[in-house]
RNA sequence: GCGCUCAUAGCUCAACGGAUAGAGCACUUGACUACGGAUCAAGAGGUUGCAGGUUCGAAUCCUGCUGAGCGCACCA
């Protein structure tokens, strides 16, 4: 029995209550199952007795005994207490616990996927960066984060769109090609323009890619280095991401807005809505009818149309390509637009409370020898997507940065990642995997195959208990870190399901010591095993980071 | 000045408003003639920044304060 099933029976006896008199409440929508801490507890504990307590006019613990006294006559449910303020404590039977196991390896990679945003369509933005250098660590902590979660709504169920803002028009692109400009010319670096070797490296590929450049007149040298250095630099930030294991369906041009008449449509639109209006010579959006603490400017009184009604044409594009939720991941320093962003979104008609979302990422930095590195040599100062990867590795990157809270400033210690003897949480995890698929490989070395005859009673110490009351968590971890947009769950949980695998592990041997039986436990075990292996790979799946058959 | 975010073990981080606040690192002590010791077991380590409030119950919600990061353009 999963704890949605069991879900399900405590709600179905609320609904028994109800209709038998006893309880003058509404049936809630969701009873909430969780694992108790404290095992002797018992399997599962709701709280629901404490809920509906205070809308039933009965004291808790009076409630919990009309619901328990119907939990009892499941089968499958071994014991119901009710213990301190109204908890009610619920115990299963081994062999329906155990069951789990077989429907685990039964679904293989489909467990965990769960339809708890059924149908839902969301567009899901993030990274964004400018395409005027390469992918800062901010962006690489974005790469992680997203890309999770683009799998995470996927697995629940969700319709996701990832897509990537490419600012390829206004005037950085403008400093950018003069940077290069200045770059292959030999001259210094103009005036708050770009520096780093990737400057003089890509102005060297264009000298070489577009022969007689340099013969062109100033202005006509500009435009080449504009087309073919954003060419360029667009093709690296796309080889960065796809080596980063990080997809995304569109990168969408900010300058195919301006080209297309989307930016002045889409101002036509807020027109009609009523929140434009004129002023010193200036066209504004009232983003303070809406929470703004100031109104913004469309078109400046010089004509130019601004960095903000492109975000508005842009946020109307993702809508009219059908985003019911369009999520926004922006780095802390970007934190000011949350409520520009989301006005826009009013000032279309738009729920702002349920059609867009923004979310802030906190910074990251990283130690070596416990001092914070800030230096890239390719890019000046700042710490590039490559830099990180050529550090600690795509699997530990990835997993490092998706493992906290996006509201954590988060520190990685290199030293600490890439130690072989230190352990580490990526490791940790991946060792369970590997390990796990290092006994298949024994059984099958001893001539042993899983049984189809699988008893699940079998499964009854306390470490097997634990490891699958753990197993029974995922889908609705899964299903929790999308509908809260928090891929960190899905680590947290790989960190403490792995933890309960090496214990079981280590108190339970899984197959026969030197010629001992075969026994019904062996089998048994290799499902348990064989269920938990899936399931650090798919929650890894989820996270982007790879599941090693061999460390 | 205004606003956003954060503050949890020595360090890095967890914890749907729930029971005794948990992991990893580091530290102490044990366990390989058993499937991978990158593991496990035991120990030590906390007034959840401070002060109030809400309630059956607060690290979590509200108010104030302190401290840190960031942001407050007819820039992008």
């Amino acid at each position: 029995m999963t704890p949605a099933e069991l879900s399900q029976a405590v709600q179905a006896a609320v609904s028994a209550a109800v209709e038998a008199g006893e309880l003058a409440v509404a049936v809630p929508e969701h009873v909430t199952i969780e694992r108790p801490k404290n095992r002797d507890h018992g399997d599962y504990a709701t709280n629901v007795a404490l809920q509906l307590a205070k809308p039933a006019g009965k004291p808790p613990r009076a409630v919990a005994e009309l619901l328990a006294e119907r939990l009892r006559g499941i089968t499958g449910v071994t014991k119901v207490d009710i213990a301190g303020p109204g908890f009610m404590n619920i115990t299963l039977d081994a062999a329906t616990q155990g069951e789990l196991a077989r429907t685990i390896v039964e679904a293989g990679p489909a467990y965990g996927r769960n339809e708890a945003l059924k149908g839902l369509k969301i567009n899901l933005e993030f990274v964004s960066a400018n395409p005027t250098g390469p992918i800062h660590i901010g962006g690489v902590r974005w790469a992680a984060v997203g890309d999770s979660l683009g799998r995470i709504l996927k697995a629940t169920g969700a319709d996701v769109t990832t897509e990537y803002y490419l600012n390829d028009a206004g005037v950085q692109i403008t400093k950018f090609a003069k940077s290069l400009q200045a770059s292959a010319n030999g001259k210094p670096v103009p005036e708050d323009g770009y520096v780093g070797e990737y400057i003089a490296d890509i102005a060297k590929a264009i000298v070489e890619g577009v022969p007689g450049v340099l013969d062109l007149s100033e202005g006509e040298q500009l435009e080449v280095f504009r087309t073919e250095g954003l060419k360029l630099m667009v093709a690296e930030i796309q080889r960065s991401m796809e080596e980063f294991g990080t997809h995304f369906d569109v990168w969408f041009s900010e300058k195919s807005l301006h080209d297309s008449g989307a930016v002045e449509k889409a101002m036509e639109r807020l027109r009609e809505q009523g929140h434009v209006f004129e002023q010193d010579g200036a066209i504004w959006l009232r983003t303070t009818d809406f929470g703004d603490d100031k109104d913004r400017v469309l078109i400046k009184a010089d004509g130019e149309t601004t960095y903000f009604a492109a975000d508005a044409a842009y946020y109307l594009s993702k809508r009219d390509r059908g985003a019911e939720v369009s999520v926004y991941m922006l780095g802390a320093d970007h934190h000011g637009y949350v409520n520009r962003l989301k006005a826009i979104a009013a000032c279309a008609g738009d729920d702002m409370d349920r059609n867009i979302e923004v979310k802030i990422g906190q910074f990251v930095k990283m130690l070596r020898d416990g001092q914070e590195v800030r230096l890239s040599k390719r890019a000046g100062n700042i710490i590039t997507i490559d830099d990180v990867v050529e550090w600690i590795g795509v699997d530990a990157a990835r997993y490092m940065l998706a493992r906290s809270s996006t509201d954590s400033t988060i520190t990685i210690d290199i030293d600490l990642v890439t130690s072989q003897k230190a352990e580490n949480p990526v490791f940790y995890v991946q060792y369970a995997h590997a390990r796990m698929c290092s006994v298949q490989r024994n059984a099958v070395e001893k001539g042993i195959t899983r049984s189809a005859d699988f008893k699940p009673e079998l499964l009854a110490t306390e470490w097997e208990s634990n490891l699958l009351g753990e197993l029974a968590q995922f889908p609705g971890v899964v299903a929790k870190s999308g509908e809260w947009r928090e891929p960190h769950h899905v680590a947290t949980y790989l960190e403490k399901l792995a933890r309960e695998y090496h214990r079981f592990y280590d108190n339970c041997q899984i197959l026969p010591k030197g010629d001992e039986e075969v026994t019904d436990l062996t089998h048994a075990r290799l499902w348990l095993a064989d269920a938990t292996r899936t399931v650090i790979a798919n929650g890894l799946t989820l996270l982007g980071v790879t599941s090693p058959e061999r460390m």
